[in-house]
DNA sequence: TCGTGACCAGATCTGTATTATGGTCACCAG
DNA sequence: CTGGTGACCATAATACAGATCTGGTCACGA
């Protein structure tokens, strides 16, 4: 074979989380072979591992690849409109976007049940912290330009907003649709955490680069733990 | 023995209940011994079943009993202040009895992890829908005094507080001491789901009686399931 | 140079022997 | 006669050995 580009890296590695996602679905995350992801994907087995390093990196992989897609939808958005970084806006769109994606809710599931080694692991560790420090980021940068309620603790607002998005997630779409449940999370962390006469526009879009420097930062890290080597 | 009197029952549940607990502390849900249990609290095992159908009861009982302590507890603060049954002073409270109550932790816990059995109960899901109905009457019974913000639809409150409580019950006491967790909570709240010049407190007065019984019914209901034969 | 699949060690599963425990009830103390 | 008990039994949990499967490696070939 000629000298591989690193695009066909990339199309073999996305390839190859296509297979692990399907199976994923299909089948738990147990029960997905090595051998059956490369097979579905059309190469052998040793291939597999001149991408990720193990078994477990590969299904880390399969959910960052999808959480960088949730996170560049969001931050598009907020490139087309700057008010989108909003808290209740963010959170709003963050909370749609990880309901249609099955796959993501396997693999976090998947965590807590099959594999405590996983949730030990170093690289899934590291992107929680990763999250973390961006969510305090995205915090400061609000709070520097007056987009947090005023009186309000950063390090209390952090935790609230913590709380609540985990609560409205993993209360989950309970009967009335999924955009139902969205705007009322939305509504809460407006009112708990935003400044009551809504900041002017501006004062958004002064905000937004840095912002969007952060959910950059972080989708890129999330993206190189889905691609493995292909992005060395 | 002589005709043996209600109270010496329920004394008895209680050293039951009581050495259940301890046990629940010391080892996990899953290592219990109904023998152990009965030993601890100087009867005999068969004695056990004459207070609870079996295995699984008991181990509700235990929780059942801690939730009707802190449900009790609840319903003497709104005695003493109607202000109390506001949501964000309700809420506020039951979590802080909540956090210092690891039995209650253990229980819950319990429940997913190993009694998958316990969860399907008949005696588990009717407190669930217990607990379910009595918050929807409480809802009710604020909206019915204008303590719930105005335009607010009662089931998205419902939904709402619901999931807000969760998150932050999930979320845990992380560094901060829980009275801030407490307070935070209670702000979120209030903001969310409360109208914004807060009410005079003789509305609260007013509906107290009506939340009062209703929480009064849950407690008894709980204590029924923990006291088992020793209240028919 | 890059990809492969046969190969191996260790994890996982299966079937079985053994032990432990929930729940019952004949019996007994008061 | 009533209420409590603990020996007893069926069944569930556990332990273990052997068989099977699968993650991960690497010598080899395209």
């Amino acid at each position: 074979m000629a000298r591989t580009q690193r695009a066909d890296l990339a199309r073999r590695a996305d390839a190859l989380l296509d297979a692990a996602a399907a199976l994923l679905l299909a089948e738990g995350t147990r029960r997905i072979r090595i051998e059956d992801v490369a097979a579905r994907a059309g190469v052998g087995k040793g291939t597999v591992y001149l991408h990720w390093p193990n078994r477990d990196h590969l299904l880390l992989a399969v959910g960052a690849r999808e959480a960088a897609a949730m996170l560049g939808a969001v931050t598009a958005a907020i490139e087309a409109d700057p008010t989108e970084c909003a808290p209740h806006r963010y959170l709003r769109r963050h909370f749609l976007e990880a309901v249609d994606r099955p796959v993501l809710r396997r693999v976090f599931d998947a965590e807590g049940a099959d594999l405590d080694a996983l949730a030990a692991e170093r690289a899934r560790t590291g992107l929680a912290e990763s999250r973390l420090a961006a969510d305090r980021d995205y915090l400061d940068a609000l709070a520097a330009h007056g987009l947090l309620r005023a009186g309000l603790d950063p390090s209390d607002a952090e935790y609230g907003m913590q709380a609540v998005a985990y609560g409205f997630f993993a209360a989950g779409p309970f009967q009335a649709p999924a955009r139902h449940h969205a705007d009322l999370l939305a509504d809460v962390v407006r009112r708990s955490f935003e400044p009551d006469p809504a900041p002017p526009a501006a004062r958004y879009r002064d905000a937004a680069p840095r912002v969007l420097d952060v959910f950059t930062r972080l989708t890129d890290e999330f993206k190189r733990i889905a691609y493995g080597r292909a992005l060395d």
